[in-house]
DNA sequence: GTACCAACCAAACGTATGTTTAAAACGCTT
DNA sequence: AAGCGTTTTAAACATACGTTTGGTTGGTAC
């Protein structure tokens, strides 16, 4: 059938698996093993290993891209925002309503945090031809909301603030493991998540 | 000989590869041909790759925390610090004085962030063994520092920027590309780490 | 000089990987 | 129901990996 939903299995087991093994140590076995489809599925449907990882960036970053593109740019034709409603619309747009998004985005994370740190140069590259707008149009909002920050080291407070979200969000269960060891506490992810968004909005501001 | 150079020369050049690379896409072939050592040299020395990554962490880890540790017992026994002082300590001490000692800095923390993103359980454990200690004494000395945040919320806001941090000087040359590219200023690293210590102190003030 | 031992080396081993192949199964149109 | 393009399958392929082996050094002690 032309309707199969074989690609979309791939993604998702892809999704999981190189969220948690990384992209190195996760086979095509493992993924389509996880799948429940024949190991040749990932070479017919996406041509190579390395097209599969650009595939599941894609899935995740298309839309959340183009919907935050739209956010920004009501906000624009609005006369721009603040740093906390800039900061809120983002968040409140990777982390959704319900837990489920919450859970996917700390996947894609976790997803994100290895990108960087692994040597996926394709991949990087990839992400700033396809996304880099969206990230230069939010930088230029958030130039207006603190106009007195020059440009340089407001980009590299946000890449502080970045590396502040996805270190977090990509350790999230070690986070959760160690507050309840040392602290005896059981603390949500939701709840870190809220602790990071004044972090992240004291930290622009320097 | 009794006395050979081998050892050094294998953590040498995995110190710099697993960096670059990653620790599963950096091969044991890759190390010995740049350290101009039999492949077998590796498992005669280390036992396994296993084993290496774990000595390439000691190795920079141990003398690092030693000093850090004898710092903080001063400091201790002056009466504390604030919050300057003791971020200022630390990164004094990772950073060094001379251009060299931060290089090899970068370079480990770039290991660090891998070591965090991808699955090296093994390694997390080890870590958390031997230099969970000097981590708790640092904790303590902060919290006298700020009386005032709650421990579990100045445990968090510490790992928000340690993500910062190890972001950072992960992606030290793509800053600097970028940079280059989009603002057309040759920012050196040194000035990038810089404005990293402000962030940080204003980050754990809140 | 010979016995010893840690260090080194070339070569091979077994295994796991990404990818390709060629045939089979399937769905749709005619 | 026959034909056709798409999808799925099992099997094989080539390669790269970590590790092991057996033998060769080169220096040291007796």
């Amino acid at each position: 059938m032309s309707q199969s939903d074989t690609v979309e299995r791939i993604l998702d087991a892809a999704e999981v698996l190189f969220a948690q093994k990384g992209f190195a140590e996760t086979s095509l076995r493992a993924i389509t093993g996880k799948a429940g489809v024949n190991l040749a599925a990932v070479n017919y449907h996406f041509g190579s290993k390395e097209a599969l990882i650009q595939a599941v960036f894609e899935r995740y970053l298309t839309p959340f891209c183009q919907a935050l593109d739209a956010k920004l740019q009501e906000l624009e034709q609005a006369g721009g925002a603040d740093l906390e409603k800039l900061f809120g619309v983002a968040s409140r747009l990777a982390l959704g309503s319900h837990g489920d998004e919450a859970r996917r985005a700390m996947i894609f994370f976790r997803l994100a945090g290895q990108a960087y740190s692994q040597p996926q140069d394709h991949l990087r590259a990839y992400l700033r031809e396809h996304y880099g707008a969206v990230f230069r149009r939010f930088l230029a909002l958030l130039h207006e909301a603190v106009p007195d920050v020059p440009p340089l080291e407001l980009f590299l407070r946000v890449h502080f603030c970045l590396g502040a979200v996805i270190f977090t969000l990509s350790g999230m269960e070690s986070l959760q493991t160690i507050s309840k060891k040392d602290f005896n506490i059981d603390i949500t992810a939701a709840r870190i998540t809220q602790q990071l968004l004044p972090f992240v909005v004291g930290g622009i501001r320097g």
